[in-house]
DNA sequence: CCAAAAGTGTTAACGCTACACCCATGT
DNA sequence: ACATGGGTGTAGCGTTAACACTTTTGG
């Protein structure tokens, strides 16, 4: 099932005819304004039940070797949205993905190069085989524990931080966990993307009562085994879209 | 955040079409951005029991005499930030007041005059005598009831509706009411900005135990006549600082 | 038989909701 | 005296948090 999440802000009618209107008029803004707009992308994923994100390595200085969120500019006729999907592209290949502006920021010295605004996004992707790849602009792409972060480029380590924040609130009060979540999961693995967001430990009985109570996911009345021990109820979700629910 | 959720596999698989249209049109990076930066504040205040947002008139074409939130381009070395209040000051002269951003807003058609993005902001004032100022950019200003809006001019619909959440959110987990009400006020007056901006009546009692249980205000030990009936106690924010704390 | 994780109920404390009567004032 | 909003307490209910033993498997 491929599944694209878009918000209602980047409404999908952007006819091509406007665009060329656009075009034609974009001098009627009289002023003289030297700023450029990117979005940069937080993406996280659990792998063996600890939460990551990927970073790029940069090439071009003063950042070489540095590691960063990966970004870029915006085009002329795209929304912060796409180019967002766009640049998670790049690196993963991914479609199941859940997908939301994050924050914009905009310190005037945040980047050395001049003056950028970036539109952060936040993304969770589930780790199915995800094949990263590396484009020549970088030098490297990988899954980093989040942590053990090192220090990131430009004001990224600003936008990791606030990214966290957003993600343990995400989770406490919605159901996007699933986009984390590989099909079918256990009880436990569930439990464990919880407390490893949000740091802390959860009693296994309450964490099962009041998730089932929730009717989001429903047993797949197959078991597997994790090792050498009693085998666990797979489960999956009922439905995979959006939905505010108070769940811790 | 409101989100829309699209299954490709589903007949009308819109997004995925149109992801893959914009992938491919804009591949490269672009080198030459044409795309200017602008704020849009919402700005709320509470006259009389209800709730109001400032609008402005506007003199250009095609918007001529419609109304819309004030706005206007960043300046290459400000941050949104400050372009927010330097707009809300060019209306209200407040200085007690709290700026949050909102949202960035970013269709590539929601400027006729040319693709402007803009980082919407969210303001609330206390209504303390405050006097609106036309600038000549702007036919008009003026407060208008959040229940009786007409229809603004470019998106600005979506923005205000979009506050009207993070209003509503806001004010149930967090202490931001202290910068929608004076100085002192009575219980009434506090419980009247949660039922109008919640859109519903809350029980005096249960109310006023909740409240005074997050020991966010204190007694000024003045009473006051607010009309034919027994005089109100006065009560003030101890600290008027943003916290995060569950109200109701 | 042992280790290791899966699975399962009950109780006590707390918080929330619902609800009705007296008080202080101006006319 | 009366109309108007100000001010107050309690009881029932539902939700949450704390807590321990049995089951299933592979080695």
């Amino acid at each position: 099932m491929l599944l694209c999440v878009y918000n209602t802000h980047s409404k999908n009618n952007m006819p091509n005819k406007l665009y060329k209107k656009i075009a034609k008029s974009t001098k009627k803004h009289p002023s003289k304004q030297n700023i450029k707009i990117a979005v940069d992308n937080c993406i996280f994923t659990v792998i063996n039940d600890k939460l990551y994100i990927l970073l790029i390595q940069m090439k071009k200085k003063p950042y070489t070797n540095k590691w960063a969120l990966p970004g870029g500019l915006i085009g002329d006729k795209e929304t912060s949205h796409n180019a967002a999907l766009r640049i998670l592209n790049e690196q993963t290949a991914v479609s199941d993905v859940y997908l939301e502006q994050l924050f914009t920021f905009d310190r005037p010295d945040r980047d050395p190069f001049g003056r950028v605004v970036s539109v952060a996004h936040f993304a969770l992707i589930p780790n199915r085989g995800i094949n990263l790849r590396t484009i020549s602009k970088y030098a490297d792409v990988k899954w980093q524990r989040v942590s053990d972060l090192p220090k990131l480029a430009y004001d990224h380590d600003e936008i990791v931080k606030y990214a966290k924040k957003r993600l343990a609130w995400k989770i406490k009060y919605t159901n996007v966990v699933w986009s984390l979540l590989p099909e079918k999961f256990t009880f436990t693995e569930l439990q464990n993307v919880y407390e490893t967001i949000l740091g802390k430990r959860l009693d296994r009985r309450n964490f099962r009562k009041k998730f089932l109570a929730l009717k989001l996911i429903k047993s797949t009345g197959k078991k597997v085994m994790r090792g050498v021990h009693r085998p666990a109820m797979t489960y999956q979700f009922k439905s995979r879209e959006a939905k505010i629910v108070d769940i811790l």
